[in-house]
DNA sequence: TTAGGATTGG
């Protein structure tokens, strides 16, 4: 078959194809059959950016959906072009369009086990004889739009366990050990890394480049990386990773709770709320299967005969000689034992005389070799360093004077030894900064006596003083956002006082309830005041399943205002599923904007749906309208939340009351909106809690009716994210320190309100805690 | 190309 260029066809029947062409089924590709004379045709879904191969040649990857069976569990092909044809085919074809390719090879699809594809992929290239040729884009019909077929993200992320030999591949880890980038004995700076990821495999990756910047920032073990573009290779019978062409990486604090801020010099990288959501879960996951190594070391803290690493600054520096170069750095404390000191000439420190002289007593000097005395040369006075791996030598013992310790860094890279640029926004060196700051010169200097032999176990652990130093600065972990002008009341003077009333109180927690703190979301109705549990996922399940047994409508489906696509399981139960797709503007919304009606879908299906599109709405086939469900399941669902009606007070109204809302010209799909269009009063998540407050003059339970106000944690979200369930338990052991004394809690700074509830048999005061707030760092 | 994790010399 000749090379045939790209054909732009406006109607098929214009021009035909080549005569000798036959079409070929999805179902009918197999290997050893012959594809010489036949033609794969299907509906673009989605296509990937141009890349490079590592030997230069361009690839560009489409999914077609195979129109044919597009009901069928396997209904979508990867096509893999290859050379000029990649190039030419991105050019022009869109989402939607019909594509036929002829003269293509056929090989097995690595990814078919991640994408859900078919088993195999078509490769396409001039060299084999291909031919492509794109109708351009139509009318979307109904089968492109059951779009079950997910428009996927742009990037397609291998687990570690699925890599294979000679794949590039994008992946996200967490670091397990890296070297800081070194100057190799080629060419480029190289940093190797190790990563693992929760299908515990592990991936080693040696990092080239000669620009320093585009290797990953990696600070420490935990970190989480994202890679785009690593070539996979086998050495050694184990998987390797290596920088390809167009390598590019993310880098992340690994800290569960951290602000999620992309360390990169990658100009215009792309980064999704899905992918925020997938480092979170790394963080969550590497917390309890990674073992990352307590808080770092201080100086003050460092064993003689061990290795560790230093986070400080550097003061001064100096050439010892060719093979070795000294580093003079501090970390605001000191050392316990008395340290070597490199003898140099004070005119050859490089540094402020004046600070070298006022930090004498709490310098060290480490005595950096070989490989790391380039990079060591090239650092900025006054930089704040990782030095990984420093090897704190004891002086041998048959030297006469007294012992003393010495700080290496020999040569090599084992064991990740190196020295690493902290940039001043890492957390750790923002919280050294300001200890430095704090650090009171004239102790040290008197401390000087002391510091020969001290190890009867008088000096506190750093933990020891951070703890101490929160208690006795009595700086609160709640404020109010509102009334600063008012004074504090005693308790012991609101309990003895009427209701209503207002105060501003300082108070520790005693204790809380519910301390399960799941048992603390409800969902409240603010027409009736009622309060509800939030429905357990079997019970609406049941439902579900209640629903499924009412036959879909067909006169319901495809009407003025949504277009409907029916299929029946394949499995034994033989469910119809029916999805009724609102349209706008005689469109299909995309679907992170689209708004669709399920009828007979299971909790699994419905869920899945949720993370595609925006709005999901379970419904039932009446006789003449489409309804929703019992009130006890949610009326909508949107991302992962569940929203639910309040029964008393909702009057549900069919669901061609949302037709109004698809014909505004931005459809927001509010859920307060659908709820108002559907006669539905909306109930809200909400945390209620009780806490017992003492202050030494008496005790008073105050409740806490939050949104998400008091906590910063939507109410809404804490049932269905993980990582907001273990801030928030955070946030309680925080206020209230587990089996801790009451001298070891925080206080807390309340607006409460006193109000009466009166019934015929009693009246009571109680307590409610308003317009108060986590401080930002309570954490 | 380089490194391919796996301390300890000066």
């Amino acid at each position: 078959m000749p090379v045939q260029l790209l054909k732009i066809i406006k109607g098929r029947s214009e021009t035909p194809l080549p005569r000798h062409l036959q079409k070929v089924d999805l179902r009918h590709l197999r290997e050893g059959f012959d594809h010489t004379n036949k033609y794969f045709e299907g509906i673009v879904i989605l296509s990937y950016p141009v890349t490079k191969l590592g030997d230069g040649t361009d690839f560009f990857k489409v999914v077609l959906q195979d129109m044919d069976n597009s009901c069928s569990r396997i209904n979508s092909i990867n096509i893999l072009i290859y050379g000029k044809m990649a190039e030419d085919c991105a050019q022009v074809i869109c989402h939607g369009d019909t594509f036929v390719v002829a003269g293509f090879k056929l090989a097995k699809s690595p990814t078919a086990r991640e994408d859900g594809r078919h088993g195999y992929h078509l490769e396409v290239s001039e060299e084999a004889a291909s031919a492509i040729y794109i109708y351009s884009k139509q009318r979307i019909t109904a089968a492109s739009k059951t779009a079950l077929v997910p428009v996927a993200p742009k990037y397609v992320y291998t687990p570690l366990n699925h890599l294979k030999d000679g794949t590039i591949v994008n992946l996200y880890g967490v670091v397990k050990f890296f070297k800081p980038p070194y100057i190799s004995k080629g060419t480029d700076f190289c940093s190797v890394v190790t990563l693992v990821d929760p299908s515990n495999a592990k991936l080693t990756c040696s990092l080239f480049s000669g620009n320093l910047d585009s290797l990953p920032k990696i600070y420490k073990v935990g970190d989480i990386v994202r890679f785009h573009r690593i070539k996979i290779r086998e050495y050694n019978g184990q998987m390797q990773g290596i920088t390809s062409a167009g390598f590019a990486s993310l880098a992340f604090d690994g800290t569960v709770g951290a602000p999620i801020v992309p360390r990169t010099s990658t100009k215009g990288y792309s980064f999704m709320d899905e992918e925020q959501k997938t480092v979170e879960d790394l963080r969550i996951w590497a917390a309890s299967n990674l073992s990352i190594s307590g808080p770092a070391a201080k100086l003050s803290g460092v064993q003689p005969m061990l290795f560790f690493d230093l986070t400080c600054q550097l003061v001064g520096k100096a050439k010892v000689d060719g093979s070795s170069f000294l580093l003079k750095v501090w970390d605001g404390t000191k050392c316990p034992y008395p340290t070597w000191k490199v003898p140099v000439e004070a005119r050859d420190v490089e540094g402020e005389k004046g600070h070298l002289h006022r930090l004498r007593n709490l310098t060290v000097d480490i005595l950096v070799y070989d490989n790391h005395v380039h990079l060591a040369r090239s650092l900025k006075i006054g930089s704040f360093l990782r030095i990984y791996s420093i090897h704190t030598k004891q002086a041998s013992a048959d030297n006469e004077d007294a012992s003393h310790i010495e700080f290496h860094l020999h040569g090599g890279t084992g064991y990740g030894r190196g020295i690493g640029v902290l940039p001043e926004s890492n957390p750790d060196v923002k919280d050294l900064k300001v200890f430095l700051e704090s650090v009171d010169l004239a102790d040290s200097q008197d401390m000087e006596s002391m510091s020969s032999v001290e190890l009867d176990g008088t000096f506190y652990s750093d933990t020891d003083f951070e703890s101490d130093l929160q208690r006795y600065q009595h700086l609160p972990v709640t404020v109010l956002t509102d009334h600063q002008d008012l004074n504090n009341t005693e308790l012991k003077t609101i309990l003895n006082s009427t209701a209503p009333q207002q105060y501003r109180i300082r108070a520790k927690l005693r204790t809380y309830k519910p301390q399960k703190l799941y048992q603390s979301v409800k969902l409240h109705c603010s027409k009736c005041n009622s309060l509800q549990e939030v429905p357990h996922g079997d019970k609406l399940a049941l439902i579900l399943q209640g629903s499924a047994i009412t036959a879909p409508n067909p006169e319901l489906c495809n009407t003025s205002w949504y277009d409907s696509v029916m299929w029946t399981t394949q499995d034994q139960k033989q469910r119809k599923i029916t999805i009724h797709f609102v349209r706008h503007n005689e469109m299909i919304q995309q679907p992170q904007n689209a708004l669709l009606m399920i009828e007979g879908g299971t909790l699994k299906e419905i869920w899945k749906l949720t993370k595609r599109f925006k709005c999901v709405i379970p419904v039932k086939s009446t006789e003449h309208d489409l309804e929703l469900l019992d009130l006890s399941a949610p009326f909508l669902l949107q991302g992962n939340i569940k929203y639910y009606g309040c029964k008393q007070c909702s009057t549900p109204k069919p669901m061609k009351s949302l037709s109004s809302m698809a014909a505004e010209r931005q459809p927001s799909w509010e859920p307060t909106e659908i709820a108002q269009v559907l006669g539905i009063e909306p109930l809200q998540y909400v945390f209620i809690m009780k806490f017992t407050l003492v202050d030494g003059t008496g005790a008073l339970d105050a409740y806490l009716f939050d949104y998400e106000k008091f906590f910063k944690i939507p109410a809404s979200e804490i049932l269905t994210t993980d990582f907001l369930q273990q801030k928030m338990q955070m946030i309680m052991n925080a206020l209230c320190p587990p089996g801790g004394k009451l001298d070891d809690s925080p206080w807390l700074e309340c607006f409460i309100k006193s109000y009466n509830v009166r019934d015929a048999m009693k009246h009571q005061v109680y307590y409610q805690i308003f317009d108060t707030t986590i401080v930002e760092d309570v954490l």
